[in-house]
DNA sequence: CATAAATACCTCCAGGCGGAGGCTTTTCTG
DNA sequence: CAGAAAAGCCTCCGCCTGGAGGTATTTATG
């Protein structure tokens, strides 16, 4: 069985080599908490396998036996700190599924490196063959779109949204101004993150609240 | 001088070394012709110094001559690319500021590889020194800012937008989410670059068209 | 038109990178 | 407890960027 097998199964849906052993999945998590560390000081350029490696105590090619490659180990790492974001900061939901969108890149802007992070594994994507990324935020899109079109529809149905726009239009819009605007506030933190994004939120009240 | 203070100066604000001989400067473009050939046929990766020198016929440290890094002669060639994509289409302003940004989003994805530099460019200016991308990104996010937010206050004055939000903030969010958009466009066509951006031009629509 | 400066380009080198292939040791399973 | 599978790790390869130091060639200028 390869391991593409066991990423497309429905048992072990995770990046890289799956580490059967439960020595290989614990040494797995401590690669990626050290990478995460060292792409926070060092930023995207300054994480290479080998300065990774060295926070180890190994060589780089110790790495590749666990990530198909630098790329796949990225995007491993930002799938961690995205869930780990996500665990912080559970239990937290806003009334109107534009705001759970909102508070995300708030959080997001105060996790160290994670937009550059999300910025290079996205450019990565758009790269011709790059099968590891492009496939990821392909499907991250898609969820995520999907899940905020469903919101968006129940918002709409009781009355929170305006429903002269589609829904499916509305969700792409807030994917794309949202990480938009984090990388507009990382260059330009005068630009007010929040309320450029609540200013959006109030584009999409209902006409009978004006 | 340095490149610098030329760089500060009114008379000649180009990227890279100038050149003020006349040969330079026509060979400077010829390099930026060459390389956003190769950078569409390769990509970002394959997009080193020495395969855009053997394009050329010459060694890599030629270029080098010209630019100061690989990153300020990429950023050049996003920006000879950015001028060129506007001169085909000039003359061409619609009505609202709104769908100036739209426009220019589907010029954007029709030149091939635009989108990725863009994209790889940004990544490259949230790291912590670049100085190349940074700089050239954030005083053009500040230049497009500030250009829509007069356009839109005038639209506003017109009665052709909402004047319920601040012009500054929708400003952003138009800059955004047509970045955002282009992306998850290249990556999921079935989306509608067009009619997301109409959506969102609706979305800025007075209250009196409804 | 001579000549000094700027330009244009080269070769070679240092340091770093991702990745392939191969080797031993540990761990699980029948 | 055998032996297959996984883990753990290294050495070597080719490619990359950036830069030092050198040499023609072109240009401007007295």
């Amino acid at each position: 069985m390869s391991y593409l097998d066991r990423m497309t199964s429905d048992d072990a849906p995770v990046i890289g080599r799956s580490g059967s052993y439960a020595k290989g999945v614990a040494r797995r998590r401590e690669i990626l908490d050290r990478a995460i560390e060292v792409f926070t000081e060092r930023g995207a350029d300054g994480t290479s396998l080998r300065r990774i490696a060295q926070a180890l105590g190994v060589s780089h090619a110790a790495l590749l036996h666990y990530f198909d490659s630098r790329e796949q180990l990225l995007v491993a790492v930002y799938e961690h700190a995205e869930a780990r974001r996500d665990e912080e900061n559970h239990g937290h939901r806003p009334e109107r599924a534009v705001d759970v969108m909102v508070e995300a890149a708030m959080l997001n802007v105060e996790v160290p490196g994670l937009v550059q992070l999300y910025s290079t594994l996205v450019a990565a994507a758009l790269e011709a063959d790059s099968s590891a990324s492009k496939s990821f935020f392909t499907t991250r899109f898609e969820n995520v779109r999907e899940q905020l079109t469903n919101d968006l529809r129940r918002d709409q149905e009781a009355g929170l949204v305006r429903d002269d726009v589609d829904a499916k239009d509305v969700a792409a819009l807030i994917v794309a101004a949202s990480d938009g605007l984090q990388i507009q506030w990382l260059l330009e933190p005068s630009i007010g993150l929040q309320e450029t994004l609540r200013a959006f939120s109030a584009l999409l009240a209902p006409p009978a609240a004006r």
